[in-house]
DNA sequence: ATTTCTGATACCAATTTAGTATCAGTTAAT
DNA sequence: ATTAACTGATACTAAATTGGTATCAGAAAT
């Protein structure tokens, strides 16, 4: 069971390295070298971020990708939701048969939780943080 | 982003249509009818449940499945790791690239505290309990 | 004008998912 | 002894999803 797809993955390490270097404008290029993603597949992520405002743009030479929100204002749930939808444990588990009042379903609620649970923890897990993470096993390593 | 395939949906429901007649032999295509599960399909989720240990079944005329364990001792974190693997978030969400030491990674460490605390819930989550929580809302809505 | 970029979109192969079909073997009942 | 009601095993398929590629048009900087 894959939480994350390779959307997603690359989306996260995106948004990361942008959020390593804030200054101008980044070309897709660069990224798509540095993290070792491939560059048309990069394109058309970077596109969908753009489009839900995660990231800006500017066209023509010298221009590229920059974030478009404060890092740490970026919660990886929002990028999983983007790429993968909200997250839905099923679309109705307990169907007809079993359940006939979606309304009350006790048992609905229960995996609702869960899934409520899931997606506050990876609100919580935001760019910024990442990227402190990262910060601090880098000087531990060097 | 969906968490359960229709196999782990299947099966949790065909577990909970056992374990709501405890006594004898239920034949596949009674649970099929049921539950509105196609009936090859039910047989082959059937069969890896079996195989797992967590229904035991008899050939024949008169034959059929039943519970292999105590309902209350079926989580439904065990259900879908037999039919979707165990939850990964990612294989390695910051590579090469980003993370050289796997071993120390503070990142990774962040994501499977999420993946460790869903299997929990999940886990947390058994047959008897949806069983009791379903007996508990038909009581309500008769 | 030319080079360096993004915008938009169409395409593709491989895998996964959901479901079907078949045949062999076992047990119970007649 | 036959037959009917079952599971065991496994092969097959269509459709959707995933991961990735290719193309062309247009914008900005030089
Ligand atoms: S499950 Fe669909 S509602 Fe109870
Ligand atoms: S991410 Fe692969 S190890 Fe840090």
């Amino acid at each position: 069971m894959k939480v994350l797809n390779k959307e997603t993955d690359y989306a996260v390490r995106a948004l990361i390295s942008l959020g390593m270097k804030p200054d101008g404008w980044v070309p897709a290029k660069a990224i798509s070298d540095e993290q070792a993603i491939p560059y048309q597949f990069l394109r058309r992520i970077l596109q969908e971020l753009i489009r839900s405002g995660l990231v800006e743009s500017k066209e023509g030479a010298g221009g590229g990708v920059r974030l478009g929100k404060n890092p740490a204002d970026i919660g990886v749930a929002e990028v999983i939701e983007i790429f993968q939808g909200k997250v839905q444990v099923s679309e109705c588990m307990f169907r007809k048969q079993l359940c006939s009042n979606r309304a009350n379903c006790v048992l609905r609620h229960e995996i609702m939780r869960i899934e409520q649970m899931v997606n506050e923890e990876f609100s919580k897990v935001t760019i910024g943080k990442l990227i402190d993470d990262l910060k601090a096993v880098e000087a531990l390593t060097k």
